[in-house]
DNA sequence: AAATTTTATGCATGATTTCGCCCGATTTGA
DNA sequence: TCAAATCGGGCGAAATCATGCATAAAATTT
């Protein structure tokens, strides 16, 4: 498939929050086309601040360490954009599970200073992020923290997590099917959000385009527990639309 | 895996930050490039301000200013050297439980990336600081997370902690007196502490120097649960003395 | 619809960077 | 003082890069 330059600058800003780096010649065989031209988007996109060009390649701008925190730390943007139209979802004194996952994490970030809300979460990034709202009180599960997910999990976790009921759950999904419906790449992280899914009254999914098509060997829930659906305002029409179909809201982004 | 040489000397920071000194010979091996290229890349940084260039390696900007006069200067690097310090009394396979606080938080932070360990704690920035360390396993204590400790507390953290055995605690001291011993401004705060004190094997404190005579309302533990003390550069000698004198030995930061 | 401008891309070329190696100079420790 | 380790600079090969130019596609104007 024949990607424009837009399109390809993207998708390497988006390896790059996954990766922290890229080479040249790599993504010249990868997208097709000439180192020439991979150079020439680098540039562009150093020249933009959005990476840091070295020898050999280019280096994600925030920070050039592990994948993880580079994941963290990144990806903001189109997630930003995605995080404000979760909120609005959001009522003060609600009490909210908010599971791990980059995209979770833009949704604390973009928490208002002064919202009032319960915030239970398993992820430290999140709980750190939330630490300096003066209205959230923030609840933490612990567990043994897994350091690819970024979140606590296991038997532990499971166990503090039984006797919560929270008003809503904003849950990571790794990938989400319309037939499926939200799968995760992980055993214990899927038993997690099983978990919470099915004790929460409701339950919001906030997912970036990759996500969708997407499946994973552990099912979270079917789409029918699916409350209520939160996608980026470029979202597949045909995508949101069969989740329209079951009755489910479906909130795009960056519509005023 | 081949690293492009801004990685490679970022890496080579890194180690500077954790370990306050490299040698070239060492990054060489350990990057797989000749020394040659080591010494470039020393010689960069050292131009760069990132470094102190010496015959055989080089230092990390914090340790080179002299002695101890104007180095100690910075409260952070004050800690970077009580946490190196501290560090040397880990041992591989220790299960530890490091408390809250910012002194603890420089002992995560100048953890090696290959240490083995298990580390638990009850703070989301020692937490995800830890993250990107391999050899750590990491297990989080839940709660409810108070933004003014910057940890978990309560009921639930009590109740997790209960069923653990650490082999050391790191605990972290808001004052030290040698007659009171450890206490703490918070009552939630310091029950865990106790409760982490009293359960572990041993005891590490790591004082700054303005932590000595301070005594706050709650009791932590008497001097006498004390295991090992680690203190700055230019603790009081009379200070210190007390607590060599009941036979808690005292480690001196950043003394060969 | 046709013509024109703009843009994206590939290729060639000469410049630059990286890095291993070598050699003579310098530092270290005994 | 001496020997060994370490150092800095210079050299060359290989990789990577920036630039100019030509071509083709896309967008714009006529």
């Amino acid at each position: 498939m024949e990607l424009l330059q837009k399109e390809r600058q993207s998708q390497i800003f988006d390896l790059l929050g996954r990766k922290g780096r890229v080479l040249a010649g790599d993504l010249a065989s990868q997208f097709g086309v000439s180192e020439d031209t991979i150079r020439r988007d680098l540039r562009e996109m150093a020249a933009a601040g959005r990476c840091e060009r070295v020898y050999g390649g280019a280096l994600a701008v925030t920070t050039l360490r592990q994948p993880l925190s580079a994941r963290l730390t990144l990806a903001t943007e189109r997630k930003a954009d995605l995080a404000r139209c979760a909120i609005a979802c959001f009522r003060p004194g609600m009490t909210i599970f908010i599971d791990a996952g980059s995209t979770n994490l833009a949704i604390a970030r973009a928490l208002p200073e002064d919202m009032s809300l319960t915030v239970v979460t398993n992820a430290p990034a999140i709980a750190m992020t939330l630490m300096d709202r003066q209205g959230v009180d923030i609840i933490m599960i612990g567990g043994s923290l897994d350091r690819h997910v970024g979140a606590n999990l296991g038997a532990r976790t499971l166990d503090a997590l039984a006797s919560l009921i929270p008003d809503m759950t904003v849950i990571g999904a790794c990938g989400l099917d319309p037939s499926v419906g939200i799968t995760a790449s992980l055993f214990e992280d899927a038993e997690i959000k099983r978990l919470a899914a099915a004790n929460s009254r409701s339950v919001m999914a906030a997912v970036t385009n990759e996500k969708f098509s997407l499946h994973y060997p552990h099912v979270v829930c079917g789409r029918e527990k699916i409350s209520c659906l939160v996608v980026e305002n470029d979202a597949p029409e045909d995508m949101t639309r069969s989740f329209s179909a079951l009755g489910i809201p479906v909130h795009r982004a960056g519509q005023a």
